[in-house]
DNA sequence: ATAAAATACGAACGATCGTTCTATTTGTCA
DNA sequence: TGACAAATAGAACGATCGTTCGTATTTTAT
């Protein structure tokens, strides 16, 4: 008999009404019993982003996904009701590890500047570490997934957004504790999100280390030009 | 019969040590005899396109294609001797479709500042008019493709990496005539490179025109950021 | 140790993939 | 108008897609 089917515990509600945005992300981690299913299973996600974010969620098949991993086709699927919950789990399995890559280690600073400096930075370097062979998953996915509808555009769409409004939302913080003057907080997250995303374009295209260069000076001059500290030419 | 198989003229060599980097882009039209099946050969292109930029280049499939043009498999397949013909085809296409809306607009300008701001205007603007439903061709299928090989890859890698140079060059010129003091034309390039994609990538997302000011005015302040000339706060 | 439950497998399904034939229609030029 | 080529259609190919089902094997609990 095939493996119980879980049903998806979203976990998507009101993250932006907490305090510190990014603890709740922290709390939706899902621990689920250790068996020898589970195990499997987590094999399973492992091997399937990482083919995911070289050739796509669509890309990604089950037949292919289930020879490289030595296990039979059926035995694969039997984890996953569909396709689509396939690429569901992945989608979640990959969120797990940007908070894990990301976010945890970002929340170990201290809230405004220093933290934002670090959320910036860490994202940047999941991407130069190729913590997935193809990039940034996100951007793969929702770049795939951007012109079309259901639950896996829907859950992209969530999680980019939710980090796209924690960074806005540290340039926020920075600036309510006058670390930044940042004119609209916005508009300077639209800037950092901009330069990691530039990065991991061109790196991925490209393979030249330049592209990290140019986005670590981009995201300093950013934020030194929203900066209230003058942290240059001091002699 | 099948229609004669054109062999690929790639027109690729030597862009960049033009005069003019952009003119070299128009020379490479090619220019075929109108007759019935190159009619319907575009006509495909047309869609074919339209549907690579929402599902992607793997996505498109001749079948589906064939469906929607209500034509039939084979008859469609006579134009291209293979899938990845038709996808060198359609990328092909796509370049022709960019040279048409943004660096043949952009020649009206003079060289310097005035053709920098109208290249990356026009690129944000047939992003905003959505020439393609699914957004900017090459942005789709750089990232679509970055993780793979082959010549799909390969003449999508070369048209970005050529666009982009031209953004960079086209910085360096404006230094030459004192239009700009920018430091590293590559960094000035990244940045405004980087606002355009990420305004394609917010606005594919989130459907949501902010995205556009957003980078309309990242762009402005990058551009002004670097100029000599006084542009702003005169009474 | 044994029963029950959880996992994995092998074989097969219909659908669709890219592709290849051969035949038929359409257009062009003598 | 007739000959010939260009252009499209139709039917079928093997391969692979996602998926289902019945059965074996393992893991877990008693």
């Amino acid at each position: 008999m095939p493996p119980v089917k879980r049903k998806q515990s979203a976990g998507t509600a009101k993250l932006r009404s907490s305090v510190d945005p990014l603890l709740a992300a922290l709390a939706a981690r899902d621990s689920r019993p250790d068996s020898a299913g589970e195990a499997t299973r987590r094999r399973i996600l492992e091997h399937a982003s990482a083919i995911a974010s070289r050739s796509g969620l669509e890309g990604l098949t089950v037949g292919e996904l289930a020879k490289q991993l030595k296990i039979s086709k059926s035995g694969l699927f039997a984890h996953f009701g569909s396709k689509e919950e396939l690429q569901l789990a992945v989608v979640q399995h990959a969120s797990r590890r940007f908070v894990d890559e990301i976010v945890r280690p970002a929340l170990e600073h201290d809230r405004g500047l220093p933290r934002l400096r670090a959320m910036v930075e860490f994202w940047l370097g999941y991407v130069e570490r190729n913590v997935f062979p193809g990039g940034c998953f996100f951007a793969a996915a929702s770049l795939e997934f951007d012109g079309r509808a259901g639950p896996v555009r829907d859950h992209v769409a969530e999680v980019t957004a939710w980090w796209f409004d924690a960074v806005a939302g540290e340039v926020a913080e920075s600036r309510r504790r006058g670390q930044l003057q940042a004119a609209d907080p916005d508009l300077l997250a639209f800037r950092l999100h901009g330069y990691v995303q530039e990065a991991n374009w061109g790196y991925q295209m490209f393979r030249d280390d330049r592209w990290f260069v140019r986005a670590r000076a981009a995201i300093d001059d950013a934020i030194r030009q929203a900066s209230t500290e003058i942290t240059a030419s001091r002699p």
